[in-house]
RNA sequence: UGGGACGUCGGCAAGCGGUCAAGCCACCGGGUUUUGAUCCCGGCAUUCGGAGGUUCGAAUCCUCCCGUCCCAGCCA
């Protein structure tokens, strides 16, 4: 057995394991699945995928990684009235994006939806499963509630040979759509109201994304989860909490089909994720977009694949992240600064360095020659040696940010201010003079510094320290560009439970906040050519990307993925600063 | 009032009867720095939802209680 030493378990990396594993590792010890570790990653295509199924992607394709194993991409589609292809195509894409390959194992339940159909034979040649001619109304009526028993219906032990003639006229349509059902004859009385006699099929016709028109009845996710795993030879079929109470019906359509081990799916459960202030129901990211509280799918505020994607997320560093959570069934709620401190490990390692005024404010310096420009070179990424430099323009008229100069600086305020003089990042130093105000506003509209011509690439002969340092842009070289500021898109932690607590719509603590758009921003010339699908450094301000669906080369847009941490922000907000 | 699950630091999360209750994020110091970034160093639960009990010894076992989540779709 050349799969998983049991004394060696594939956690050994990290020194801590996660129950699922645990579990896993104690199946190989008993060697109930002969070593064998395969999982699967299963969403039904009526929606995008979200950093909640990363952490499942992640945790199955992982563990199948880790143990030697397969990890499968089945599509959960057995209800074409919500299903399309639209959604197929960008669930492979995403999942791709993330760094995942399941080769050729890319299946649907509808694969086996013929199978299914001779399984439910079976169960009715065997007396554990029937047709119901009730109603839907009469099926939910006499399904009891969680203290109160249900009954039987009246149609329950009807003969064998009368179930099967009347589930092949099912198949054949010669009944009307929800006209009858079939149901595992189970006991209407269980504790457990997912085993009271459970719905098996549906008669709906419905041209579905795969099978067309073949099929008048699909079969429900109870009855084809578990018997896809099976098929497939799925060892651990992991899913989250909510199916628990599943699990023994999962268990009870096995036990019906005499499968047993090595061959035998064990559904596990764990919690989903949760983060805060966002929304991670697929039902609730419809609306946002068919509301259009969100520009699409897509749009960068959005907790999607495809969103984080826009928004300049590395697929490392959301990997990262959803491996660095953990797994296990506590309900909780993760801080995005759990993300965005993986975002920025990543991405800080990565980027590319590059000069961007965001508010600019001019700056003339006196005493350098007019029409003189200057090549200064710049590293690329001070992390990263092999990165390289580039070459800079500069020249007598520059922009600085504005929040870099202040007339009337707070004590522990290190940037540009009259008589001052800080260093310009790669460039030399200079101090500032003058200050020139608006006549009418009084706001400040133009700095008159001077130079040190000694001062070269951001060191003087004489070795004097200042205390900041700048970024900047070359007033005649920059190019123009506009800014994303994305924030939180919803302004409380938890907007479900909270609207549900106060009775109030989730959509009204939408943060109004959640983009600003900056439209005079001054970039350095070398981005105006960034490639989509590279996210720099903007000094001193953050992680950005060009937007993929917005941005030209006459326009750049670019997308704050997020911003560097800022410490001198949180100083001056205490109050501390002086 | 039925069944299933979960409760360990501000947020995650190890721990599975035996010296001090891992680690990460956040936070708070201090150092380095041509990004107030990065990096480095240090601090951060006498206590494990509560109360009893078993034991020489319990976050870990037992009992009761409290709190939270899931289940009454022909959704997944």
């Amino acid at each position: 057995m050349d799969k998983q030493n049991p004394s060696e378990p594939a956690s050994r990396e990290t020194g801590t394991t996660d129950f699922v594993r645990s579990l896993i590792d104690a199946d190989n010890a008993a060697g109930t699945y002969d070593g064998k570790v395969h999982t699967r990653f299963p969403p039904e295509p009526n929606g995008y995928l979200h950093i909640g199924h990363a952490k499942s992607i992640v945790l199955n394709f992982g563990i199948a990684e880790e143990y030697g194993g397969k990890c499968n991409l089945r599509f959960d589609d057995t209800n074409p009235e919500k299903e399309e292809v639209e959604y197929i195509e960008s669930i492979k894409e995403d999942v791709r994006w993330l760094g995942f390959d399941w080769e050729e194992r890319l299946f649907f339940a509808s694969d086996y939806f013929e199978q299914l159909y001779e399984f439910a034979e079976r169960l009715i040649q065997k007396g554990l499963a029937y047709v119901d001619d009730q109603s839907a109304d009469q099926i939910r009526e006499t399904r009891g509630t969680p203290t109160e028993a249900g009954r039987n219906s009246p149609f329950r032990d009807r003969t064998i040979e009368e179930n099967l003639d009347l589930f092949r006229r099912m198949r054949s349509g010669e009944f009307a759509d929800g006209s009858r059902v079939v149901r595992a004859r189970i006991d209407m009385a269980a504790p457990n109201i997912n085993l009271r006699d459970p719905i098996m099929y549906r008669i709906r016709r419905q041209h579905h994304p795969n099978t067309g028109d073949a099929w008048c009845i699909y079969p429900t996710y109870d009855w084809a989860h578990g018997q896809s795993d099976w098929i497939e030879g799925i060892t651990h079929s992991i899913c989250t909490l909510e199916f628990e109470n599943h699990r023994p019906l999962y268990d009870w359509f096995l036990d019906a089909l005499d499968a047993a081990a090595p061959n035998r799916p064990r559904q596990i459960e764990f919690a989903r994720l949760n983060l805060g202030y966002t929304i991670m129901s697929k039902r609730r990211l419809l609306e946002l977009v068919r509301e259009g509280h969100v520009s699409g799918w897509d749009d960068p505020r959005m907790p999607t694949i495809c969103g984080m994607r826009r928004r300049g997320y590395s697929p490392e560093a959301v990997r990262n992240f959803c491996r660095s959570i953990g797994v296990s069934k506590t309900n909780s709620q993760i801080d995005i600064a759990m993300l965005e401190f993986h975002l920025r490990e990543d991405l800080n390692r990565r980027a590319p360095r590059v000069m961007a005024v965001l508010d600019p404010l001019k700056v003339v310096i006196e005493n350098y020659p007019e029409g003189k420009v200057e090549q200064v070179e710049a590293d690329n990424n001070p992390e990263d040696p092999d990165a390289g430099t580039r070459l800079l323009p500069f020249s007598r008229v520059i922009y600085i940010e504005r929040e870099d100069f202040r007339e009337d600086p707070p004590k522990k305020f290190f940037r540009l201010a009259p008589g001052r003089e800080v260093r310009l990042k790669h460039a030399c130093y200079i101090t500032c003079n003058e200050v020139v105000k608006h006549p009418v506003t009084g706001d400040v509209v133009e700095l008159r510094c001077s130079y040190d011509p000694e001062s070269a690439g951001g060191t003087t002969p004489d070795g004097r320290k200042v205390k900041g340092t700048l970024h900047w842009v070359s007033a005649d070289h920059a190019v123009d560009a506009e800014v994303r500021l994305y924030d939180r898109l919803f302004s409380v932690a938890n907007p479900a439970d909270q609207a549900q607590r106060e009775g109030r719509e989730y959509t009204s603590y939408l943060n109004p906040e959640s983009l600003s758009v900056l439209k005079q921003c001054k970039v350095e010339p070398s981005l105006r050519e960034a490639p989509v699908g590279t996210t720099f450094q903007f000094l001193r301000h953050g992680y950005f990307c060009p937007d993929s669906r917005d941005s030209s080369l006459d326009a750049p847009v670019f997308n704050r993925t997020v911003s560097l941490r800022d410490s001198w922000a949180k100083l001056e907000q205490s109050g501390a600063a002086g």
